[in-house]
DNA sequence: TGTACATCAGTGAACGCGCGTTCACTGATGTAC
DNA sequence: TGTACATCAGTGAACGCGCGTTCACTGATGTAC
């Protein structure tokens, strides 16, 4: 860990592509607060890591591919965030499983508020804009879900949906909970609350 | 209805106040699409308007001041639609009013993603900053349907959780598949089956 | 071994743009006498 | 009835600011011969 607050020191030779990571670490760092994508600036991020804002076009030809692997690499977090809840609770229980899993989506986007929602926001309008049929992460995140609910039906738990509306469901439950509770600690507890009773209210 | 388009007339003696509801109504026809609050310019305002920017100095002391003006003015609307809402379907089946009062709340959010966006977000955020311990406009909502939910019990329904958390789920429901639906025609309709699905899950 | 050159990581200064906001104003409509 | 004045709705031009982006550059590190 180096002092990125003043005085940078460049990076040695041939391994120029560090400073991308150290870009992207920084806007994750900037966006975490509870603005929005607009918090987001090319000046801000060279401002934060001492660098000019030219440099970053070394790494990013433009705001919006700046975004775009912010995005990327975000949700590659998210992502890894879950599958190690999902590993740490091992085959226990498989409806324990998606309840680290429902858990650790929901720590992430209350610890990330303003990434959280550059995801949300954007990752569903690039998923229209793009016209691709599997829909992008979104999709992703909802195969992951239906097929922790698969799980739980081939471990005998009855459940009262489909498994596909059920992962839609708590989806929808974390991502609004999420949401509503995003600038209130007070009502954070109760987003998990609302996931688990979304649960028990699914498995009959 | 007046022409905006272009050549407005100003507006008569002693009724300079008429322009405030108009820049309110352009404020929120420019919010009624994907974007989010940074969409919502002054001067974007006065060019819908075919007005000068300083012009709404008059009634707007800045523009802090037009974002809240606005959240007033939708907050009121959507309030409207669903006590509308409400009233139409009448004293028929207390289950069928809070169906119908979701409904037209997803409405309202389906039909303009970006306010709703600004309401949600701003909204908690202000209610946050202002430390005002009702938490306005969102709580206000949670007391409209803990109230029908209350009426549903009074009828002889059975509800699998107290009435305040099936409030806050329904809610939670509301908002999360409303975000996730927006930007996606497709999956516009499966807003409100996921409303009803929570709905059949909480009514034993 | 030296030396010319290529490559690398990153910079400084400038550009044009749209923004929020201010300020002195304009011209029509009402009011006092 | 006329006329001086107040009030109204709204404007035009200017300001300073932060933004994204470009461009020619700098100086250190490696490579070819």
């Amino acid at each position: 860990m180096r002092s990125e607050t003043s005085a940078r020191t460049r990076n040695p030779w041939g391994e120029g592509d560090r400073l991308r990571g150290e870009i992207l670490d920084a806007a994750s760092r900037l966006l975490s607060g509870l603005d929005g994508e607009d918090a987001l600036t090319i000046r801000g991020v060279a401002r934060a890591l001492g660098i000019a804002p030219a440099s970053i076009y070394q790494h990013f030809s433009d705001r919006a591919a700046l975004v775009q692997g912010l995005l990327e690499y975000e949700y590659e977090r998210l992502g890894a965030a879950m599958r190690e809840a999902d590993a740490r609770v091992g085959e226990a229980d498989a409806v324990d499983r998606i309840r680290a899993q429902a858990h650790a989506y929901c720590s992430f986007a209350l610890e990330n508020p303003g990434l959280y929602r550059l995801m949300m926001n954007l990752g569903a309008q690039r998923a229209e804009a793009d016209q691709r049929p599997e829909g992008g992460p979104l999709v992703e995140l909802l195969d992951e879900f239906t097929l922790a609910f698969e799980r739980c039906e081939q471990a005998g738990h009855r459940l009262g949906l489909p498994v596909r509306r059920a992962a839609g469901l708590v989806l929808v439950t974390a991502h609004g909970s999420v949401l509503l509770a995003q600038g209130n600690r007070a009502r954070a507890a109760a987003v998990q609350q609302f996931v688990d009773e979304a649960l028990s209210l699914i498995f009959i």
